[in-house]
DNA sequence: TTTAGTACTTGACAATGCAAGATAGCTGGT
DNA sequence: ACCAGCTATCTTGCATTGTCAAGTACTAAA
């Protein structure tokens, strides 16, 4: 899997799954793992930076199978930056899809 | 237009661009911006690079509107980069497109 | 000869992802 | 009691790629 195309993509994914239900960063890893390979060294950082961006808000969860676990629930401010960027996203998307297109005929 | 987005993919556009016709770096840089938001100073160290890597090679011809021009050619090394690069875009952006519908129903 | 447009290079910088490892809690088997 | 293995969080150093500002240099037209 080609690195950088990810670069930026993952704030969208785990994004999103926040905005659907609150999660701790292990779940998260390994909810995220399925949509494009990833590393946990790479989301916790990455959570980090969102909760100091004031995307999300934590708070910590005891657990039988291990240690606490820290949840992730998405602001106000969150929902509008996840909203944005969907948006970016897309038209991003759609743009390189469609010059591809346009590029083909001699493969 | 978030630039976290364009890592890699401007190359794959920059790949397309030449596998269709030998192009010169200031035609390129005015190609690629009609797709993504891209400057001059961006193109250039690419398509150093990619040459570096025996995806281009070049020429010059001489120019009456300026100085010569440097003209990129694909290789055949370079004409499988952009099949793979290509198919694992279309791979990576299906996936996060298949997920972003699956988070939709609570926007 | 000045100006505008063409063509390219360089270097300091920012952002993000990765690999590897540290730390620590819980459970079950020997 | 001990250890392996799974759960869970977090940090550090590194590589890659794109950005931006500045500068070089050439040509043609005013």
């Amino acid at each position: 899997m080609n690195t950088q195309f990810k670069k930026g993509v993952l704030e969208l994914i785990v994004l999103l799954a926040v905005r659907k239900k609150n999660m701790y960063g292990y779940e998260l890893t390994l909810l995220v793992s399925k949509v494009v390979d990833v590393n946990d060294g790479t989301i916790y950082p990455l959570l980090k930076r969102l909760t100091n961006e004031r995307y999300f808000e934590t708070y910590f969860v005891e657990s039988t199978e291990g240690p606490s676990r820290k949840y992730y629930k998405m602001t106000d401010l969150g929902k509008k930056r996840v909203v944005l960027l969907k948006k970016s996203w897309l038209s991003f998307s759609n743009s390189v899809n469609k010059f591809i297109k346009e590029s083909e005929g001699n493969e």
